[in-house]
RNA sequence: GGUGGAAUGGCCGAGUGGUCAAUGGCAACAGACUGUAAAUCUGUCGACGGGAGUCUACCAUGGUUCAAAUCCAUGUUCCACCA
């Protein structure tokens, strides 16, 4: 049920562009995957998601165990049925709010006691819990229960996090494949050791040891310089398996998202193209634009001509940006609409170019007209 | 017509002699956001100056006082109640 093929590779970088086989359909690589934490990715319906072709979205196991629970994910058939989401599905193992909700939690390499953001009552999170959870979100890409560490941090500090994932890896491997439907549902294991050389290697050849049919890159994204970020990355395209799809979690600014894919990256996922639409921040072809500045308001061009997304052929920035100052939902809806069919694209456009051979310079390309600065763009 | 009350920075609204260029909130302006505790958070928000600071400000005018958004007088406007 799970394969992956590699159909066409940059000659010149690391670039490569594959199909992932899943239970719920091939996905074409590089991709990038929407979250949508509380079986929703915010704002946006299952049928408007495939409309700007995401071909497979992310779940959350600690959310989604708080809210709605269990039980009730269960007797809805899964996450799928639940959401109505006919596409593949990926879900974090909940190893991101050992590290996004650490002051509400203790971790010892037996697990992690924790107090729900919700109402403070307490949990016990483990790679078996996880396990368990993910087996009944029934997703089709499962992760390993893992310990992220803030960045920058000591070494001595993501070598504990490391061994301690690495262990977490065997024990998430071991109990999936005990419970878990291992012909509906793939585990994915992940590699830490933030941003220093050795512990990364460490980690990559202790996580692929183990053996998982694609492996993931965690640890980034957190306070690290994107050189850093890429120098990491260009480290672990030299140890990780080819044949095996390659994910980078939660990165989805759109340069780390192209110099990834330069690095061998298949799959990226982030909240930034949400998150950042619903708080005005969009991602266009030249760069990132604050629709809600005032030089917005009279405005009545499109946001991005080169889009071919629903808000960009229909609406003004004016008017996008009346809508964000007055926190009107559509406004919200229509930004994350635009950001996630951009990001979705830059993976789309450089998936095309790997396979017409010309990714150098689509990469070339991009980063020319990409411009970091809000202020720089028009 | 009578009696009582109120007028504060773009708006609402604290403040009732010095610690007040004046609490808060909103609006506005800008920034942040990377496996979502986020439709959130942060900063700025009288003028000039890099800053120390200077100036102009709490309806208007006049006064009391070393010192007034705060006290007094008069006026203006608004509100409530009574006729």
């Amino acid at each position: 049920m799970f394969e992956f093929n590699i159909i066409a590779e940059c000659s010149r970088t690391g670039a490569r562009a594959g199909e992932l086989t899943t239970p719920h359909g091939i996905i074409n690589t590089p991709v990038f995957m929407p979250v949508g934490t509380l079986a929703t990715v915010k704002s946006m319906s299952s049928r408007e998601l495939e409309e700007i072709n995401s071909q497979i979205i992310l779940g959350n196991t600690y959310h989604l165990y708080l809210r709605p629970g269990s039980e009730i994910i269960s007797k809805a058939g899964g996450l799928h049925k639940f959401m109505n989401w006919s596409r593949p599905i990926l879900t974090d193992s909940g190893g991101f709010q050992v590290f996004s909700l650490a002051k509400l939690q203790k971790i010892t390499d037996e697990n992690v006691i924790c107090r729900s953001h919700i109402d403070g009552s307490l949990l016990i999170m483990s790679p078996e819990w996880s396990m368990d959870m993910q087996r009944v979100l029934a997703s089709d890409i499962a992760m390993c229960f893992d310990q992220c560490s803030e960045l920058p941090a000591t070494h001595e500090k993501l070598e504990e996090a490391l061994n301690r994932t690495t262990l977490w890896a065997e024990r998430s491997k071991e109990y999936f494949l005990s419970h878990n439907d291992v012909n509906n549902q793939a585990l994915f294991g992940i590699i830490q050791g933030g941003t220093c050389d050795d512990l990364r290697e460490r980690s990559a050849h202790e996580i692929i040891n183990i053996g998982f049919p694609g492996y993931a890159i965690g640890g980034l994204s957190v306070g690290e310089s994107h050189e850093a970020m890429y120098h990491t990355l260009d480290i672990l395209n030299n140890i990780m398996p080819p044949n095996k799809p390659r994910y980078l979690m939660g990165v989805g600014y759109p340069l780390n998202i192209i110099e990834g894919i330069a690095r061998g990256v298949d799959m990226f996922d982030c909240v930034m193209p949400t998150r950042n639409g619903r708080n005005g921040t969009l991602f266009i072809s030249s760069g990132r634009v604050n629709i809600k500045n005032k030089n917005n308001a009279e405005d009545f061009t499109s946001l991005d001509p080169e889009c071919d997304c629903y808000t960009c052929r229909n609406f003004t920035r004016a008017y996008l940006r009346h809508l964000s100052m007055c926190g009107e939902i559509l406004g919200a809806r229509l930004c994350s609409w635009h950001n996630l069919r951009f990001t979705v694209r830059i993976a789309e456009q450089a998936r095309e170019a790997i396979i017409a051979g010309k990714f150098p310079e689509f990469l070339e390309r991009f980063n020319a007209k990409f411009h970091d600065n809000p202020q720089t763009q028009n």
